[in-house]
DNA sequence: CTTGAAATTTTTTATGC
DNA sequence: GCATAAAAAATTTCAAG
């Protein structure tokens, strides 16, 4: 799972592959990457394994589940003093983890401490999540929203 | 494939599930969702046929790949003149769809323009993403870099 | 130590109820 | 919606390079 290994031009092809469609069969990989099925068989499993492979999702096109507006936020927590029972850090991480709008979450160098990306229905929807929410949280110090008016590229595939 | 269509409660479950897991088969998600294995099919082929279900894909682990640094992009475009043959818009729009590093591009409200997700091996990689190709795209003004530290919260699940 | 062909098991898909 | 059956795919086995 967490061991490097070493890939050859075969794996990062059979991953090519699989970014592309986590559900393509072994016959049709084995055509891509001119193996035999069981060869690109074992090749997926041991990538499997090795954890190189994560995972397989589906991914649904947000709109037709009713989630229309996407915001990127800023946000700065309040710094670590005696009056804290906890490390505001902490806090704030295992808060994100609950709130199902947050669906991405990364510490940044800079000004801001994090970048939250948040998927919600719509304005109401984001105003409650951003009042109620996220400011609502004793770690968080303010924040700055930037609303997506238009998603030009989004791939899960990494380039490889 | 463009159709609003309407969701049951067990759509969305189906849903859930294969967010979770993009591979699970017919026979467990008959049982999570407490159906038979054919009617749980008919489901997912109506969600697929909709569009609702965008693609399957594989996830792979970055650090397992070789790509270890990921960094957030605030890009600012030219303004738009007769000097240039082309809206700066469209020409950088397709040029991002070609550069791989960039996974993630969306035109946000505010001061910046565009904000870009890149993926990189390490910075000297990073370093010559931003000046061979980012800043000598002709439609680009400049750019302002947070690096990542720390991947909080990171889920292709959207919240339904 | 990896491959590929064939055999086997499991899953997917179509059909009738 | 379910159960069954046929088709397709995944997985195992095993002989060979």
């Amino acid at each position: 799972m967490a061991t490097e290994i070493q890939l050859d031009s075969i794996d990062i092809r059979v991953l090519r592959a699989l970014q592309e469609n986590g559900r393509i069969t072994y016959d049709e990989l084995a055509d891509k990457v001119s193996l035999s099925s069981s060869a690109a068989l074992r090749r997926v499993k041991r990538l499997e394994e090795a954890g190189v492979i994560a995972r397989y999702v589906a991914l649904l096109k947000p709109e037709s589940v009713g989630l229309g507006l996407t915001a990127y936020l800023n946000v700065r927590l309040e710094k670590f003093t005696a009056t804290h029972k906890r490390n505001p850090m902490d806090s704030f991480r295992a808060a994100v983890q609950t709130w199902p709008e947050v669906v991405e979450c990364s510490a940044l160098t800079g000004e801001m401490d994090y970048l939250l990306c948040v998927v919600v229905a719509d304005m109401a929807h984001y105003s409650r999540f951003v009042l109620d929410t996220l400011l609502s949280h004793p770690s968080v110090q303010d924040c700055k929203t930037s609303f997506v008016l238009d998603r030009v590229k989004r791939t899960t595939a990494l380039p490889i």
